[in-house]
DNA sequence: AGGTCCGCTATTTTT
DNA sequence: TAGCGGACCT
């Protein structure tokens, strides 16, 4: 067979790591190195060169967008899907393991995965019911108390006694919450690690089965695996299998949620693989690649790479000093206009920044300039309230005993359960030792409740029984949409909320019941036998998914520097280059934090391929109030030959002490006026249609007949008027 | 039971 | 400045 097209393009470093024989490899791949290629052919060379049977191939990613990817790219590569090849994120695949061998587990068949919310609503219960104080043991810290603990894999009995009280309380918070998950059939995402682990360590025979059929372990971005997912790859691999992995310990940025850079130097360490590095980059000019070897340089305890480039120098980096937050989103905005009227694209062009409060501004200047643009981030589909609340009947159809769906939509929308009715049906379930649905059964049937009350959980729990006794041999879509339908959730947010936002949650709910009408079960699901509202279920669970709408217009991009890991953009702002905001406050303490906000502004700067800025602005208001800001160190760290200031300190300072110089005086009256028709090299003919400013700043909007609606600079433009 | 108002807090995010 | 949660009022 030949298999020179799974080496041709590829460099000698990406060659050596596809080809390595014998042994653990240790791919330090650098930002723009090409390490999905690398991983992706890897995959197809164990297959097509060494016959390996993708049955005994297990890939793990980090995000299910990229498990995704490697998955098509895998198939584009061979020319076919290659069955029986585990391809996921850690939650992905210990889900899997746990479904097959729930009974091994003594988890029931119908478990349920918790999201966060979920968990945290279940955690601030378990707090109530202790009848602790709220203040003193909030719930979102107990979430990071008992994530953090199973994230190190620690059960509440592993945690060191503490003599202190309030320690003790939140083992004994942690243990209840496990407890009534356990009884419950509910896991969070960490216990479907640590479930896993426990099984594989503890289980000889399943231990057996996987170290069996798992010859070789591939894992991405290993410089962002916790704990508990390197102890679980350590188990799965036994001393059998051969470990690929691939990361960038200069790209580890997410320490702050228990991720350790450390698992790379310690996985050259406790396997001793051959260790390769990708440094030749793709991606960026020669100077953006320079600068951000500079200033990551200044990191100590690295593995040590520095990325080169066979492609030019390119252009320098522009440095920006704005006066206000304000005059900053106007620079980045006018930077981009210029871009679009060089032809480029919107989308090519993306605006980064370190917290997501900082995107406003951005809005509202591309708003002004009718630029349109995408804000990456922020809730999630299957995070939304209406699409939890539909699906808090959906999983009551699937499983009468979730308890964290019956508490979500018992009284929503609204029909007269008050939180004393809960309490009462909650304290039957607790001394029953039942769920909560059972447990208001029994009520109803012994006439428990006062009469409207009554009325009330009856009315509810027909609801339920009737949608499933209705819906037995209906498809997943059918089944969504008569939940949406009986549930009548439309009217109940059309009732209590804005117009517009009433409308945009029923256009959600319309978009969940097509989501569930084209629901593709995987067929591995099909395999271990879940229905298929089992799997959609764990799906929506797993992957909250994008699903945001207007998915690929030609936008510019905002997002968070976190979010841009993996990206690339042609011309790229890294905003907001202020102390205190980045590097962040919170970060500016522990030299370990700050080693990680510069790796962080590291990942910024590597996303830029052609054009990159670095902005800031010497005044900001933050949490309501303005302050004066400074520049952030990290400016200092670059180097001073590669940069740009784009507009020197000094000629600000020129411009008002010498009282004002030509700039500001008005300039000629252009001779555009509404209805004029233009014509642009690249746009073609068209109308005006709005005319603002003066001077150079002047700005047409025009029509164009065929290229749409442009708002245009006309000092850069070069319009010619046709009439 | 349910709606309104006030006060507190305030990175980064995937599963 | 904005969003969320709890206390308070109807």
């Amino acid at each position: 067979m030949d298999v020179s097209h799974l080496l041709e393009d590829l460099n000698d470093a990406q060659r050596e790591a596809v080809t390595a024989e014998d042994g653990h490899v240790l791919v330090l791949a650098g930002a723009g190195s090409g390490k999905t290629r690398v991983l992706v052919h890897r995959i197809a060379w164990l297959i097509q060169v060494h016959h390996v049977s993708p049955m005994g191939l297990l890939a793990v990613t980090f995000t299910n967008k990229a498990a995704g990817e490697m998955r098509a790219r895998v198939g584009k590569l061979l020319g076919l899907r290659p069955d029986g090849l585990w391809i996921g994120t850690f939650h992905g695949i210990c889900h899997r393991i746990l479904r097959m061998h729930a009974a091994d587990v003594g988890l029931p068949e119908t478990f349920q995965i918790l999201d966060s919310e979920d968990q945290y609503r279940l955690i601030r219960r378990v707090i109530r019911d202790m009848e602790l104080d709220e203040g003193e043991y909030p719930a979102r810290q107990q979430q990071g108390f008992i994530n953090h603990h199973k994230d190190e894999g620690r059960r509440p009995e592993h945690i060191e006694p503490f003599d202190n009280p309030h320690a003790l309380t939140q083992v004994a918070i942690y243990r209840n919450y496990q407890d009534y998950c356990e009884r419950s059939g509910l896991v969070d995402f960490a216990e479907l690690l640590l479930r896993t682990l426990e099984l594989l360590r503890d289980n000889p025979a399943r231990q057996a089965q996987y170290r069996d059929r798992f010859g070789h372990i591939l894992i991405d971005e290993f410089q962002d695996t916790n704990k508990l997912q390197y102890a679980l790859v350590r188990i799965i691999a036994g001393d059998r299998a051969r470990l690929f992995v691939v990361g960038d310990d200069d790209q580890s940025i997410y320490g702050w949620r228990g991720a350790r850079v450390e698992n790379v130097s310690d996985f050259a360490r406790d396997f001793d693989p051959t260790v390769i590095r990708l440094e030749q980059n793709y991606r960026s000019t020669a100077t953006i690649l320079e600068a951000a070897n500079r200033v990551i340089a200044n990191n100590e305890e690295r593995m040590g790479k520095n990325l080169w480039t066979e492609g030019e120098q390119g252009e320098p980096i522009g440095i920006f000093s704005a006066f206000s937050a304000e005059e900053e989103a106007e620079f980045v905005v006018a930077r981009i206009r210029d871009w679009l009227e060089q032809g480029g694209a919107a989308s090519e062009a993306a605006v980064l920044y370190r917290s997501n409060a900082q995107s406003r501004l951005f809005e509202h200047q591309l708003l002004a300039e009718g630029i349109p643009y995408r804000v990456y981030g922020g809730q999630r589909f299957f995070e939304r309230a209406e699409i939890k609340d539909a699906m808090g009947y959906l999983r009551l159809v699937h499983n009468r005993d979730d308890d964290p769906a019956f508490e979500r939509v018992v009284n929503v929308p609204a029909r007269g359960i008050g939180e004393r009715t809960v309490a009462a049906i909650r304290e039957h379930a607790r001394s029953a030792g039942t769920s909560l649905f059972a447990a208001a059964t029994a009520m109803r049937d012994s006439g428990a409740f006062a009469a409207r009350a009554g009325n009330a959980v009856a009315q509810f729990l027909e609801i339920i029984n009737d949608l499933d006794r209705r819906t037995r041999d209906a498809s997943l879509g059918e089944l969504m949409s008569a939940v949406v339908e009986t549930a009548d959730l439309a009217r109940w947010y059309r009732q209590r909320e804005a117009p517009d936002r009433a409308e945009s949650r029923e256009e959600n709910l319309t978009e969940l019941i097509r989501a569930a009408e084209t629901f593709d079960q995987p067929l591995e699901d099909e395999q271990s036998g879940l229905s298929p509202l089992a799997s959609f279920l764990a799906q929506a669970a797993l992957e909250a998914g994008e699903h945001q709408g207007e998915k690929w217009q030609d936008c510019v991009q905002l997002m968070t520097l976190h979010s841009a890991k993996g990206l690339e953009f042609p011309l790229v702002f890294l905003s907001g280059m202020e102390e205190g905001l980045f590097p962040h406050q919170k970060s500016t303490e522990e030299p370990g934090r700050l080693s990680e906000e510069r790796r962080l502004c590291y990942v910024g700067m590597t996303r830029a391929m052609q054009r990159l800025y670095l902005t800031y602005a010497e005044s900001r208001m933050l949490h309501g109030q303005t302050s004066t800001t400074y520049p952030s160190r990290f400016l200092d760290e670059l180097p001073e030959e590669l940069t740009e200031q784009v507009r020197p300190r000094a000629a600000r300072y020129a411009g008002t002490s010498f009282g004002g110089g030509g700039m500001s005086q008005p300039g000629p009256e252009h001779d555009f006026n509404l209805g004029s028709t233009v014509s642009h090299e690249r746009f073609g003919i068209g109308t005006v249609v709005n005319v603002e400013g003066s001077g150079p700043n002047a700005r047409v909007q025009i029509n164009f007949e065929t290229a749409g609606q442009k708002w245009l600079v006309l000092s850069y433009a070069n319009l010619e008027r046709l009439d």
